[in-house]
DNA sequence: AATTGTAAGTTAACAGCGTTTACATCTGGC
DNA sequence: GCCAGATGTAAACGCTGTTAACTTACAATT
């Protein structure tokens, strides 16, 4: 009675949905995320996606760790290059982060929307870490750092600084009407400047 | 046959539906606002926003709006406080920045919100370029400066440093344990850091 | 090979959301 | 005193997240 393209089980749904998201942010941004619209656009029911998130958010979640190891991801390879080219690491890892946010600024939204996801989430946390563990990589560690979200001043200015300018190049009044290219370059100037207060 | 409580004429309802905003933000996050919501605690009809605004957006535009020129009234004062006492003024504008979003996060948040509001708003761009002179205070202006909007590396390095550490504390993973006055402390630190990088 | 328990999907319904349309009421200027 | 316009209301639309009851398919046990 029912026109019934695919299998009664879809087989790879939590996936799936992790992909819709995806898409959507992508091409419409985060805020345009729906339930029903990643269970419409896999051809599932709206219900169907309660078998495998307790709810959006618990989705959501799912979707920013994703981001954040993708954001990690792109943040290694930047290191690994530089110190073969014997570039300063640091500074790679700061292009790659504000990079990385211009080219999926969904992404990067969706990573740091407390009100939108369970920040407190076990595999969200051990994401983050992971995000500032390259950022610490350019710094000598004390003895008293285990924790390694336990940032020391420069630590934390370092994250900060290229975290706010990702974020002011996205959601900010900054360089709105530059391109990609633009923004890196006045990027790559800004966090030149961020030197000096490393090299004491 | 109703029981008509009020008048028929609110008679401030744009007003009071900012201060709805304000009230529900405060307590139950940004995300949580709802017109319908706003109106009820007023006492008013869910369609008598439009009278006053095009859309939830429009309303959110103005409530980010008055939120930076609250943000700038504080950076106001403090710089004002700074020059008195004859301490940085730079500094005091950035512990400015980070106390309030510490102690209005939803408020911080609703600014920078750039899918929920009309971020090319003229009055919305206004307050943006008054709270970026606030920052460009403690710089000496080039000649070329006329678009305040058109930030030197030096003066994007500070906004994006504070911006950043703001955004850490209030949607990142930074100092999650750690009560207002700790992260103050750890901000004080943090911008001390970056002086070194001013002092060329 | 048939049975049966469970995982994974569907359908229908719910309340709440933003928004629009048509209507009601008040207010200020002639 | 009346009329026009501004301001608020009621009812409806389609959309949202979420739940409950039901159906289907698979996989392990006998």
């Amino acid at each position: 009675m029912k026109k019934r393209n695919g299998p009664y089980h879809h087989g790879h749904l939590a996936e799936s949905l992790l992909d819709a998201v995806d898409e959507i942010a992508s091409q419409f941004g985060i805020e345009a995320v729906t339930l029903r619209g990643c269970a419409k656009r896999i051809g599932v029911s709206p219900a169907s996606a309660f078998r495998h998130y307790t709810d959006k958010r618990a989705l959501l979640t799912v979707f920013a760790t994703r981001a954040l190891n993708q954001l990690a991801d792109a943040m290694e390879v930047a290191m690994l290059q530089a110190q073969e080219k014997g570039d300063d690491a640091l500074h790679a890892v700061c292009m790659a982060y504000v990079r990385f946010a211009l080219t999926k600024p969904a992404f990067f939204r969706a990573m740091w929307r407390e009100e939108m996801i369970y920040s407190r989430d076990a595999d969200y946390l051990a994401a983050t870490e992971r995000l500032a563990s390259y950022l610490q990589e350019g710094f000598v560690r004390t003895i008293a750092d285990e924790d390694p979200c336990d940032f020391s001043p420069h630590e934390l200015l370092a994250w900060s600084a290229v975290h706010g300018l990702a974020c002011l190049f996205v959601d900010g009044p900054v360089a709105k009407e530059s391109d990609r290219e633009e923004k890196l370059q006045l990027a790559d100037e800004v966090l030149t400047q961020l030197l000096p207060a490393f090299s004491q």
